[in-house]
Parts: structure tokens; C-alpha cells; sequence
RNA sequence: GCCGGCGUAGCUCAGGGGUAGAGCAGCUGAUUCGUAAUCAGCUGGUCGGUGGUUCGAAUCCACUCGCCGGCUCCA
């Protein structure tokens, strides 16, 4: 591709839109014609910020009244002038002061903030035709170098993200080299919009949320039920080949335990209010690590104990507020699958270690390939001692190195009792997914003087992980929904294989084939409804049955079936055993 | 929680001060049919909730609940 901008960065690089800093340039670009366009239009209204984003830019502006989508047609039209008249972005260089003088004159308060804060002694602006910005840029040549763009969307941003500002109206878009990219991407929403798991969720039948239930509770439906249980006998059955035990513990417990636990600290604003039992305080379990804890306490252990490993399916309640509340993918009530493993510090390189392996090995099985894993170290307000703190930070990036993972480190982003490991999967649209974290604990064990002996014969306290593989079920369910577009491979499928039968002729014979199925645990179900086989396979095939049967005259005299798989794929007429070892090879193999 | 938008039948949506509409789904009947929709008839809604304005409210106003797009926060 020939680069559209060449201007001198560094002599070496051609930017091109081929790379993140080419198109970040490009739209970094749009999104200063875009406020170019707003103050044309709209003179009073306030420029704040306009950065390049993922797949497009926006640019947030203070204005006395809400944008609406019939000012983004004009800002659009705006912005075409723009463009055609295709003038010279130019980089000028100012002093502070001289630009603060500007951008005062010029009614801009949030440019002349931004220069304070930036303090220093020249501050660059891009001037195109007479519209002046602050930006470091650097930008495209001119503004006829933007070829295709569109806006998306307008909502409420804070200034600087912080929710005592004032809330500023933000303007989202994009742009692309050509007509048919941006086509490619707006397409692409459209696919997003048709996997978003609320949709397949109410057509696929899996759950429901209902205003009469509450907002943020789940209801898991049959099929969706039959998934989850898919999932958790098989994080059951492997946590127990991983060594680990598995505990359930209750949904409530006596406030005083999360006094001692120290999240009514540093969790009250997530908890909900106590209820009153006999005079005594419960409240519902926003986590189940102090559970876990007593589990341990309840006897004394040896060094020989370790590593412990603690696994529960734990329900937790958080309060959420109502604006961030998304489907299965942010709720008020959903199931972690939790473990705590304690063990000593000799044990932490290998147990980290352990628990990637175990990790990666989940995940792939959900068919999640690429990850984007970060290693978050200590924040400013942390519990422990500096030399634990480096120590268990050393432990998780030691690990990641010994397993020659790709990760990025997360500069104070750790929780405040200990780093941790984040895992990120990425989906079938690319898209990064929080799944997956892995933390060292150093609250928990010193509150609860969690303690082994040694082989010295002293006490000890022992190393507290906490982690979570697929992080919650409602979660990893909405997760799984939009990666697999609804189309389960056959070990998850809640319906795995459906009989049709062509004629009422066929009835009998197809529930003697259901039935065998069904005795060889095949979910299964017919459709032996007096209807044409164009209208059953349409509607199997609507809700995604990885087999369709179909059973006519010719397989009944057979004694045979004919299978055609989810997509079209005919395999033919073959027989019942010959099917049922083909499925079971893929159930086995959780393709 | 905040900014903006939206709540009409199970679903998708039209209607916008004067008797609530369509398609799909559902039900009933006919059709017995070979790889993504057979035909006909019928049922179904105190228009999210509460209060107000009005002779009259699905429609206008206020509050409230919920949802959607973001912000902030997060599994």
C-alpha cells in the first residue's frame, strides 16, 4: 500500500494505514475535521479532547443541549466541505503562555487546562484552514487525504473520566482509507450486533432477564441450564485430575466475618445491607475466600498438607450500579469458579506455574487460542511488605517467562492485598475478553493467622492464590455464546442431535432412534410433527442442532439414517452405529 | 450513579389527544410432503408502573422501574 503520509517522524517509517500508528494518525485526523465541522456549526460549544481509539476516534465537546442524531447528518455534511476543500494541516509551535492567551481568547477552557497540566514551555497546535487545536500530533498532509469516514454515536463522557466532572457529550467515529473497508467494518458491527449474546440468548432460548425478578439476575432456561452443567462437570471432573478439592460453602455469612475478612473496608460499596437473624448480622457473599478459610482452620496442618487447593462453583452477590449492568456479562448475582490453594514459599514458583498450565488448558478447550495476559503490579494503597510484594511479583513473572507467554506489565494496577495475573481471551471477532486472574494474597492469611507447621517444627504462614479460570459462568456463558455465534460444538450443544421424519410413516421409527440415541447419552429430541421436512430442517437448523436426522421412506426400509450437519454439510445415509461412533469421537474431542 | 435514547401482543416493529395495528410465534382445521418457511381460520395488549393535565391520555407533563449506547467501575 503506498503510504498516504510521509511527513518526517523519524526518517525510517513510512506510516502507513497497514499499521496502529498510521491509522491512529488518520483518525487522530477525522476526529480534528470532525471538531472543526462542531465549532462551525455550533461556536459555542467547548472543545475537550479528541483521540484516536481502536477502530475509530472521537472527540468529547461541553455544549448547552445534547447532540442529537440529526446533528451529527449536518456535522457530517460539515465535515465533506471539509474534506473537499482540502486544505494543509500545519504544525506550529507556541509558547505556553501565548497558547494559554489563545485559548482563552478563543473560549476554550478545557485546552487552556490541558496546557497547564502539560507545563511545559511550548506546546504545539495544528492549524487547518482557521480552525486551531492543541495536539502533538502529528496528523495527515491534508484534510482531502480522508477518504471514507462515518459517525457512529454520541454519549456522556466525563472530563477526564472522572465522574465529579462535568459531563461532557462525546462523539464517536470512524474512518477508513476507502468506501469498501468502511463498508467491511459497518459490517462487521452488524455481526457483532447479531452474535450479542442477549439476542442469541432470547433466540436460542438459553436465559432470560426479567424486570420482575430484578436487574442483573440470571435465569438460566433448559438449554442454557444444560450448557452450564456441560461446563461444570467438566471443570469438576478436571479440577480433581489438577489436585484440587472441592468445598461449597453458603451464600451468606455473619458480618462480623466480613468485618475480620476487611471487605467491609475496602468491598462496603459492592456489598449489599445486612439482614438481621436472631439479632445477629448476615450478609450475602460478595466472595468466597473467607469460606475457604475456615475450610482450612477448621484443623491444623502440616507442611505436608501443601500445596492445598480449595475449588468451589461459589455464587457471589455484588452490587452493581444500574448503569454498567450488560447482560450475562456484568450482573449482580453469578458463580465464580473459585479456588484458594495455600502453600508454602518454595512451593509458589511451581504452583503459579501449575495453575497457567491449568488455565490455558481451559480455555483452549473453549476453543479461546489467543490470549493478552498482563501482569499487574502493586498500587499505591497495598497491604504486606515491600520484600513480599517483589518476591510474589518475581513468582508470577518467572512464571509467565518459564511458560515463554507474550505478556504486558500492568503498572499498579494489582489489588491492594497482593499482584496478580490477568488473562485475556480473545474471541472469534478478535475481541479481548477478562476471563481469567490469578492472585497472590498476603490480607487474607495475616487476618485469619492462617498457619502450618513447618518441618522445623515452627508456624508458618502459608502463601494465599486466589484464581479463577473462566472468572464466572454468566460471564464466560454470554463469552461463549458470541464466540461460537450460537453454534455450540456437539459437547456443549443442548441439543445435540434431532430426529425428522419426513411422513407420519416414519414416526415410529424415528423415536425407536431417538430412544437408542438417547440410551447411548445423546441429548436428543424428534420433531415428528405433520409438517414438511423444508419447515423442520429450517427450524432445526434455526436453533443451530449441530445433526439433523432425516428419516424417510428409503432409511426406514434401510435400517439406516441420514444425517446432515449444522451448516448444510449432507453426510448421507449411513448407519446408527456408524453415527453414534462418529459422534462420540466428537464429543470426546470437543471439537 | 451520571449523560443521551428507548419501553405498544411471546418476538420484531407501525401508530402519536377521540373504539389499539401488522408480520412472525401460538391455537384449530386441512394438507402426508425428501434437505432453510404448505394453506385457511382464530386467539392474544388496563400501550413498563404511579401520579397529574384534559370532557377524553398509548399519545402531553412529572416521578419511578427496566432496557440500549457510552462514562466510571468490574468476574
Amino acid at each position: 500500500m503506498m503510504p498516504f503520509f510521509m511527513q518526517v517522524i523519524n526518517s525510517e517509517i513510512h506510516i502507513t494505514f497497514d499499521n496502529k500508528e498510521g491509522r491512529d494518525i488518520y483518525r487522530h485526523s477525522t476526529s480534528h475535521i470532525m471538531a472543526h465541522a462542531v465549532k462551525e456549526l455550533y461556536p459555542e460549544a467547548k472543545l475537550a479532547i479528541g483521540p484516536a481509539i481502536e477502530d475509530g476516534f472521537y472527540y468529547d465537546f461541553d455544549y448547552h443541549r445534547p447532540f442529537t442524531p440529526e446533528d451529527l447528518v449536518k456535522i457530517e455534511e460539515k465535515m465533506r466541505e471539509i474534506i473537499r476543500a482540502d486544505r494543509p494541516f500545519v504544525r506550529k509551535e507556541l509558547g505556553s503562555k501565548e497558547a494559554i492567551d489563545y485559548f482563552k481568547d478563543k473560549g476554550e477552557p478545557y485546552k487552556v487546562l490541558l496546557i497547564e497540566e502539560l507545563n511545559q514551555e511550548k506546546v504545539s497546535v495544528y492549524e487547518e484552514g482557521d480552525f486551531i487545536d492543541l495536539c502533538l500530533g502529528p496528523h495527515i498532509p491534508s484534510t482531502g487525504k480522508v477518504k471514507a469516514f462515518k459517525l457512529l454515536s454520541i454519549a456522556g463522557a466525563y472530563w477526564r473520566g472522572n465522574e465529579k466532572n462535568t459531563m461532557l457529550q462525546r462523539i464517536y467515529g470512524t474512518s477508513f482509507l476507502n468506501e469498501e473497508d468502511m463498508e467491511s467494518y459497518l459490517r462487521k458491527i452488524e455481526e457483532i450486533k447479531r452474535r450479542d449474546h442477549r439476542r442469541l440468548g432470547r433466540e436460542l432460548d438459553l436465559f432470560s432477564i426479567n424486570e420482575e425478578t430484578g436487574a442483573g439476575l440470571i435465569l438460566w432456561h433448559p438449554k442454557g441450564a444444560m450448557i452450564r452443567k456441560t461446563i461444570e462437570d467438566f471443570w469438576r471432573e478436571e479440577h480433581y485430575k489438577w489436585g484440587y478439592n472441592l468445598v461449597y460453602t453458603p451464600h451468606i455469612a455473619r458480618l462480623d466475618l466480613w468485618a475480620k475478612s476487611g471487605h467491609l473496608d475496602f468491598y462496603k460499596e459492592n456489598m449489599y445491607s445486612p439482614m438481621e437473624i436472631d439479632n445477629i448480622d448476615y450478609e450475602l457473599k460478595p466472595m468466597n475466600c473467607p469460606f475457604h478459610i475456615m475450610i482450612y482452620k477448621s484443623q491444623i496442618h502440616s507442611y505436608r498438607d501443601l500445596p492445598l487447593r480449595y475449588a468451589e462453583l461459589g455464587t457471589v452477590y455484588r452490587y452493581e450500579r444500574s448503569g454498567v449492568l450488560h447482560g450475562l456479562l456484568r450482573v449482580r448475582g453469578f458463580t465464580q469458579d473459585d479456588a484458594h490453594i495455600y502453600c508454602s514459599e518454595a512451593q509458589l514458583n511451581d504452583e503459579i506455574q501449575r495453575v497457567i498450565d491449568f488455565t490455558i488448558f481451559i480455555l483452549k478447550t473453549f476453543g479461546f487460542h489467543e490470549y493478552e495476559i498482563f501482569l499487574s503490579t502493586r498500587p499505591e494503597e497495598y497491604v504486606g511488605t515491600l520484600e513480599g510484594w517483589e518476591r510474589a511479583t518475581a513468582a508470577l513473572k518467572s512464571a509467565l517467562e518459564k511458560k515463554g507467554l507474550l505478556y504486558s506489565d500492568d503498572i499498579g494496577a494489582g489489588v491492594f492485598y497482593g499482584p496478580k495475573i490477568d488473562i485475556k481471551v480473545k474471541d472469534a471477532l478478535g475481541r479481548a475478553w477478562q476471563c481469567s486472574t490469578i492472585q497472590v494474597d498476603f490480607n487474607l492469611p495475616e487476618r485469619f493467622k492462617v498457619a502450618y507447621r513447618g518441618e522445623d517444627g515452627k508456624e508458618h504462614q502459608p502463601i494465599m492464590l486466589h484464581r479463577a479460570l473462566m472468572g464466572s459462568l454468566e460471564r464466560f456463558f454470554g463469552i461463549l455464546i458470541e464466540h461460537y455465534a450460537g453454534a455450540f460444538p456437539l459437547w456443549l450443544s443442548p441439543v445435540q442431535v434431532r430426529v425428522l421424519s419426513i411422513t407420519g410413516s416414519q414416526a415410529d421409527y424415528a423415536e425407536k432412534i431417538k430412544e437408542e440415541l438417547r440410551l447411548k447419552g445423546i441429548r436428543v429430541d424428534s420433531d415428528i410433527r405433520n409438517e414438511k421436512i423444508g419447515l423442520k430442517i429450517r427450524e432445526g437448523s434455526i436453533e443451530k442442532i449441530p445433526y439433523l436426522l432425516i428419516l424417510g421412506e428409503r432409511e426406514m426400509k434401510g435400517n439406516t439414517i441420514n444425517v446432515r450437519k449444522r451448516g448444510g454439510e449432507n453426510i448421507g445415509e449411513i448407519t446408527l452405529p456408524e453415527f453414534i461412533e462418529r459422534l462420540k469421537k466428537e464429543i470426546e474431542e470437543k471439537l
